[in-house]
Formats: C-alpha cells, structure tokens, sequence
DNA sequence: CGAAGTGAACAATAAAAGTTGATGTATTCG
DNA sequence: CGAATACATCAACTTTTATTGTTCACTTCG
C-alpha cells in the first residue's frame, strides 16, 4: 500500500509550487481577463522577456496555462479545469479524517 | 492605486510556498485526523526532529498550522480558517473578470 | 538538584529556483 | 532573400530553501 493516504502530495506539490511566485500570480492575474501573448505581458508587467518566459514555462508545466501559437504570436490562457483541480485538492486537505488517528497517545 | 489587480500576490505566495513541500503535505495529512505532538510525527514520517521543526516552524509562519505547549509536548493543529482563506483565494484566481482586457489588441 | 526527554534554533552544506544577458529559431514582411 | 519581430533556451550568477548534525532551553521526574 502507498506510503501514507490518499493524497497524491507529488502533484500538490507542484502545483503549490507553480503558485508560489509573486510573478506568476502577477501573470495569472493578468490572464484573469483572457488570453494574453507573451509580448503584452512583457509590456504590462514592465519585466524582461526572458524572465517572463521562464515563469510561463513553469505555469505551463503545472497545467496551469496553456499555450497556442498564432503567426508569430504565442498567447497563453489559464486553464480553469487545473485550477478547479487545485481546489479539489485544497478541500481535502481541510476534510476531517473519521480514521483512527488518536490511538497514538503520544509519547508518554 | 495599487500597481495592479484586487489579489494581494505577496500573501497568496507565502500561502502557496508553505504548500509546495512534500513533507510539509505530508504533516498536513496526519493533522487531519487532529493534533499532533513533534514526537509523534517524527516517528510517524521517520524524519529527524530538526527537519520536521523547520517545516512546522514554516507552516506556522504562514498561519497553516498552530501549536499549543502542555508540559513537555508541543502539539500541531491544522488552523483550518487559513485553509478556507487559501480556497477562497484560488477561487478568485479563477473568475473571469470582466474589465475591458481585451482593449490592448497585442503587438500587431 | 541532576538526568532524561521534547523540541526550537543555529551553523554548515547542499540543492533548487530565479534573474540577467546573450544566442538561437520560427515567422512575417519588405 | 534579408531584416525585423516574437519568443524560447542557454549559461553564468545570485538568492532561497532544505537537510543534517549540534547545541541550547524548558519541563518533568527520580
């Protein structure tokens, strides 16, 4: 049986850790109003572009984003369903276990 | 007016990096089940005493968890309010706002 | 009081993550 | 084709985080 419950704390993880820049919240925010090409947020967040294409990647590599090429022109989206997903996720860290857990009376 | 949207990111990503650990998850999954002194956890995840002291300390930094001395236990309490905190942030990080975004029409 | 247990804090180190500037690649446009 | 634009990727570097072992403080108990 798997180490410890039921919650997949590799994949919470790198969600939480997605979420966990300044930056990239800054980027979600900007994306609240939809998609967004990597040059207007360049222009809207005054950050270079390097910089904000590292932190893309690593939203997109969350699912947090998606991506779409149009000529010349990348533009990124969030992904709501992920995001949902996070939120599932979130309430189940908050549940109350009904298991057994008090039958350690600690260390006395 | 503040530099951008209603999102306070410098709190949300101190919220979010106390979630981005493993092991700080996996102490959030035993305190489910209710309050926990140190020493049980240590023996529970088989971690050093160090280790887990400085995840907790970090999960208490960011209001996640409280402790509560009785002799010579400290016992850990999932604070529950700051979860519901946190699930209402990213519900916001998904609403679709409807402010004029769409008026910057890129670079082209 | 002195020994033992519980847990925080510290110092040294290791490992990740973020920033910056430069380079490379695809696409459009003259 | 060649220049320009949009963006990803890379290398070097800085900053943050995490781990480990040790030490310190507090509490209980003989």
């Amino acid at each position: 049986m798997p180490a410890s419950t039921s919650l997949d704390t590799t994949q919470a993880a790198r969600w939480f850790h997605a979420l966990s820049d300044e930056t990239r919240l800054e980027i979600i925010e900007r994306l609240l109003g939809g998609e967004r090409c990597v040059c207007e947020l360049t222009d809207l967040m005054d950050a270079a572009q390097s910089r904000l294409s590292f932190h893309l990647k690593t939203l997109k590599d969350a699912d947090i984003v998606t991506d779409r090429r149009e000529g010349r022109w990348v533009y990124y989206t969030l992904n709501r369903a992920t995001l949902d997903e996070i939120e599932t996720l979130l309430g189940s860290l908050k549940r109350t276990e009904r298991t057994a857990a008090r039958s350690i009376t600690c260390c006395g």
